[in-house]
RNA sequence: GGGCGUUUAGCUCAGUUGGUUAGAGCGUCGCCCUUACAAGGCGAAGGCCAGUGGUUCGAACCCACUAACGCCCA
């Protein structure tokens, strides 16, 4: 059998995601049997490709899912794609004023979201594409979109019951205005900047006296909006002002002088501020306090609307220069500093944002985020680690009413029409019968607010009046919160809305538990009277070398595929999930690799969205990630590496080459039984089996062990327990012992003892694979069908479809795993003592080992074979009454002394020393032992198991100084 | 301003209910292309567990305060 001697991930991931498709192994089936397993993703929005964020997502998933999936359950994981309302639109906005200078109001509504679904065709292919690189084993069949009609019609029918409840009404609300855009934005699509501008001083004159405020602002033209002076209650200078009344210059406006004390600082300024409540928030929420009219004063373009009397039609920046001019000419300017503001700026169009007051729809929270609570509260939902609960109720316990009008046009369109000039008689009749329509008088605009649960109204469906739909868009997360019920069929009891609802699993991070996940649950028990799942594991993030996190619209993000295409995806996949602690996100500094030269170049703040930048060392250009595919193609593309995954590549490759060693040792006729069969063998007297050797049964007890671990790691969502966990067993246990110890019984005469370690070689390979599948999808299915292909067994069915390790134990009894312990200790110190002589690799030496025990002693004499290879060793003594007839380098364990005979002599005094320096440290830490064994309230209070344990150690370490004492007057009398 | 998290070897991080003489990978230093694997083997060096105080027989771990950094919310 010919198996190359590196793993090549590229060779196999292709075929291997090909069969597994080919096999239907990813579907999932309503009438299957098991127990309901079910992960909806949470859809990737489709701005643009995935990043390393994503994949550490996505493969925790894939992990769960596959896990799940070998213990039989009926398990679906329901993939799809978030449309992220304004990320989507600003980024082909941005776009279209790039490579066509044009807005989207040139090419209007329709054809802005014609193009936005092109968009979405490109992006949401490549991000299928990305996950089933990573071998990801979603049930594409069933492939949703936020927008698509199946999304839709859940959006149309929660919309619509919450319209019919009472939930949602339409209210005035200041929002951050992009005045470029035309839109309100969230506060998380806003990034402040620091602008050098001034600090205005004027005066504003009292009614009916000759005293006068003096007023500072950074913004003077919003003046024009003042409803009211607010200062501070507790401020001689202004205490007998309050309750009169300031007259307000330009505007000609008699505004009250009120005191607030949570809007007022009384040290900043002159203490005195004016009031602006259409225009700023902390105002804003003054005016709530203070019963204050809210008077709008721009224009949605950002020019200073009627209100403005004279500077209507003026710009901000122009209005601002009037204003003041127009101030001065007045005499009411008193001084004018310099002055650095934070402004906040739209992250979309880079333009300074505008507080704004406008009308919105808003989704009533008390009771919904009641139900959300108490569902968190009670156990129905539980969080990994559970103190993200705290964050959950702690937001969800303001019960702020959720705004979810965006003013866009890549959305869901408001199933809410306006209609005007008519009676309710009107609408009963056009509406005669229908359930599906609901309406409520809108007092404040004098109109009749109509709902459609179903379909599109017509603008002439209440004869005599035109009616109009709002021109708004909702909320993306709105059709995000349906995810887990609407992507399962609901509004319609469907089979798999049966079958795998509630869900179980929601992995995502931090970020979006309010976002999200709060609203998931929400409108989970809203609309079905159940949680949408019961498990939310959050994971860690991955952060670029800044320490900024991966995002689409930083330019910072990796794409999976760069790591895949240097490393494999088992690579990406087992370094990602051995990464997923519980607490530390992760921190990952990242090079382009020269497509010419192979130099890494650091990726920095500077060059991360470069199209192209040159490789410093051999200086030819090279493209990146950013460039168009003809310049990639052309000059090179320079792909984006990082050396933690190297870990990940490693192990594959220690994994691949332990594999090469046994399908190399295998032959047709060796079984591959699990444990429990081999156990199973082993009792049967017919069987070929008969016993174990110590380091059979070692392994198989290491095996059962780190079964257990994998299980119980996986259970609880500890990722990086269960991938730690084999990447132990399988190099330090499987590869540096078990294999080693079994190549006597390989290339020795027995033939019994050659196919026992060949079973037990393939019991454990065929184990370990299974527990390596649901993190190392790939290689472990491929060696899966080598290892069957090797012994000329028929096809076995997939691995992705085997049973998931049941544990065995009982291979052996305890006492026999501390001698194999034993033994491997000694081979450690046999070879410390070999490479501290500089005894060269391949030279063979003489060792002789003096046990303590008899029993060690038996045993010991038993595994020369493996011992001697392991040590390279000559000869090996065994003997519990060895006395060296001269000085010898020993070193010893607690149950034995190894030493090491030298051809020549040896540095006698070296030797000495270092056994001083030994002593040294052994007899400090029996000063310490005794002292606090000493303590008579250490024995009193400590367990007495932990007493007897300390007892212990201060006993082995005694011995460990007698010896070693016994060793050096030994020395001394040998160099004398 | 409120909340959460982090601070452990040169770097990146583990450390389960306090019983530790504190671990891993990478990097570094020796010796080896030994018949699974140089993406490797064998060995080594390297740490006052951020600081201060407290609880305890005993603290990397629990408590308080301080400092630095990060995130979320206002």
């Amino acid at each position: 059998m010919d198996i190359a001697k590196q793993y090549d991930p590229a060779a196999i991931e292709k075929t291997t995601y090909a069969a597994w498709e080919a096999a239907g192994a990813f579907n999932a089936s309503p009438d299957a049997t098991g127990n309901p397993f079910c992960i909806v993703i949470p859809p990737p929005n489709v701005t643009g490709a995935l990043h390393l964020g994503h994949a550490i997502n996505n493969t925790l998933q894939d992990i769960l899912i596959r896990y799940h999936r070998m213990l039989g359950e009926n398990t679906l994981w329901m993939p799809g794609i978030d449309h992220a309302g304004i990320a989507t639109q600003a980024v082909v906005e941005k776009k279209l004023i790039e490579e066509e200078g044009k807005t989207r109001h040139d090419i209007g509504r329709e054809g802005l979201v014609q193009r936005i679904w092109d968009w979405k065709q490109r992006f949401g292919d490549r991000i299928v594409e990305q996950l089933k690189l990573m071998g990801c084993s979603c049930d594409w069949r069933r492939t949703r979109f936020t927008l698509d009609d199946q999304c839709a019609r859940a959006v149309r029918h929660t919309f619509f019951k919450m319209f019919a409840d009472g939930l949602i009404y339409r209210g005035k609300r200041l929002v951050n205005w992009d005045a470029h855009l035309q839109t309100a934005v969230s506060d998380d699509e806003i990034y402040h900047e620091t602008v050098r501008g001034h600090l205005w001083y004027y005066w504003y004159p009292v009614k009916d006296s000759a005293e006068r405020l003096l007023i500072a602002t950074t913004r003077p033209e919003t003046m024009l909006g003042d409803t009211a002076v607010a200062v501070h209650p507790d401020d001689p200078r202004y205490t007998h002002l309050v309750g009169k009344t300031a007259l307000l210059p330009l505007a000609n406006r008699e505004i009250p002088i009120i005191a607030d004390g949570e809007l007022v600082d009384m040290t900043f300024g002159t203490g005195c501020v004016k009031v602006t409540p259409a225009h700023d928030p902390n105002d804003y929420a003054c005016a709530l306090r203070h019963n204050l009219p809210m008077i709008n004063i721009l224009n949605p373009d950002g020019t200073i609307n009627e209100n403005g009397g004279a500077f209507a039609g003026m710009e901000r920046a122009k209005a601002r220069k009037a204003v003041v001019e127009a101030l001065e000419q007045l005499g009411l300017v008193a001084k004018i500093e310099p002055y650095e503001t934070q402004v906040g700026h739209s992250d979309r169009s880079k333009t300074p944002i505008e507080p704004y007051l406008s009308d919105q729809w808003f989704v009533t929270m008390g009771e919904l985020a009641q139900l959300a609570m108490d569902a968190v509260t009670q156990g129905r939902v539980e969080f990994h680690p559970p103190r993200y609960a705290k964050m959950y109720l702690d937001w969800l316990s303001e019960k702020r009413d959720w705004p979810i009008s965006r003013q866009l046009w890549w959305g869901h369109r408001i199933p809410i029409w306006y209609a005007r000039g008519c009676d309710e008689a009107a609408l009963k009749s056009a509406f005669a019968g229908r359930k599906d329509v609901s309406w409520r008088w809108d007092g404040e605009y004098g109109q009749w607010l109509v709902c459609s649960q179903t379909e599109d109204l017509r603008a002439d469906a209440v004869p005599g009046i035109t009616i109009e739909q709002d021109p708004d868009v909702l909320d993306t997360w709105f059709s995000s919160a349906l995810w887990p019920h609407s992507t399962l069929g609901w509004p319609e009891q469907t089979p798999e809305l049966k079958r795998w609802y509630p869900t179980s699993v929601l992995i995502t991070s931090r970020d979006i538990i309010t976002l999200w996940v709060a609203r998931m649950v929400m409108t989970g028990l809203y609309n079905t009277g159940n949680v949408p799942f019961t498990h939310v594991p959050i994971h860690v993030k991955i952060l670029d070398g800044q320490g900024q996190t991966m995002s689409k619209s930083k330019g910072n993000g990796v794409d999976p595929q760069d790591i895949i295409d240097q490393y494999g995806a088992d690579a990406l996949r087992f370094s990602l999930a051995a990464m997923a602690t519980e607490t530390q996100d992760v921190r990952m500094p990242v090079q382009y690799k020269c497509p010419h030269c192979g130099a890494n170049t650091p990726q920095t703040a500077n060059n991360m969205t470069a199209k192209t930048l040159p490789c410093p060392h051999c200086k030819k250009p090279m493209a990146t990630r950013w460039a168009g595919e003809a310049v990639q193609r052309e000059t090179g593309l320079a792909l984006l590496t990082s050396e933690k995954f190297e870990f990940g590549r490693n192990f594959a490759n220690k994994i691949w080459n332990a594999s090469r060693f046994v399908l190399m040792n295998l032959e047709p006729g060796v079984p591959v039984l699990s444990p429990r069969e081999l156990a199973g063998q082993l009792r049967d007297p017919q069987s070929a089996m008969h016993g174990l050797g110590a380091d059979d049964a070692w392994i198989l007890e290491r095996l059962a062990a780190q079964t257990i671990a994998a299980t119980n790691a996986l259970e609880e969502f500890r990722f990086h327990e269960y991938a730690r966990g084999l990447y132990e067993f399988m190099w330090n246990e499987f590869c540096d012992w078990y294999v080693e110890a079994a190549k006597p019984a390989l290339y020795g005469g027995d033939a019994g003892a050659k196919r026992r370690v060949q079973t037990v070689l393939a019991c454990v390979l065929q184990t370990a694979l299974r527990l390596l599948h649901p993190v190392m999808p790939f290689e472990s299915e491929e060696l899966w069908r080598l290892l069957h292909e090797t012994l000329g067994l028929a096809a076995p069915s997939l691995l992705i479809r085997a049973a998931w390790p049941e544990v065995q134990r009982g291979f052996c009894a305890p006492a026999l795993l501390e001698l194999v312990h034993a033994k491997y200790e000694l081979i450690s110190l046999g070879r410390m003592l070999r490479s501290e002589y500089n005894v060269p690799p391949g030279a063979k030496v003489r060792f002789a080992v003096k046990p303590a025990a008899d029993e060690l002693a038996r045993f010991l004499a038993g595994e020369s074979d493996t011992m001697s290879r392991l040590l390279q060793a000559s000869e090996i003594t065994v003997d519990p009454a060895f006395t060296a007839a001269h000085p010898l380098p020993g070193q010893m364990t607690k149950t034995a002394t190894i030493f090491m005979f030298l051809d020549g002599a040896f540095d006698l005094k070296a030797e000495a020393q270092r056994m001083t320096k030994q002593l040294g440290e052994v007899e400090g830490y029996i000063a310490a032992q005794q002292r606090k064994l000493a303590n008579g309230k250490f024995t009193s209070s400590a367990p007495a198991t932990v007493v007897e344990k300390e007892q212990a150690k201060l006993a082995e370490a005694q011995e460990r100084a007698a010896k070693l004492r016994q060793m050096l007057a030994f020395f001394a009398g040998g160099a004398a």
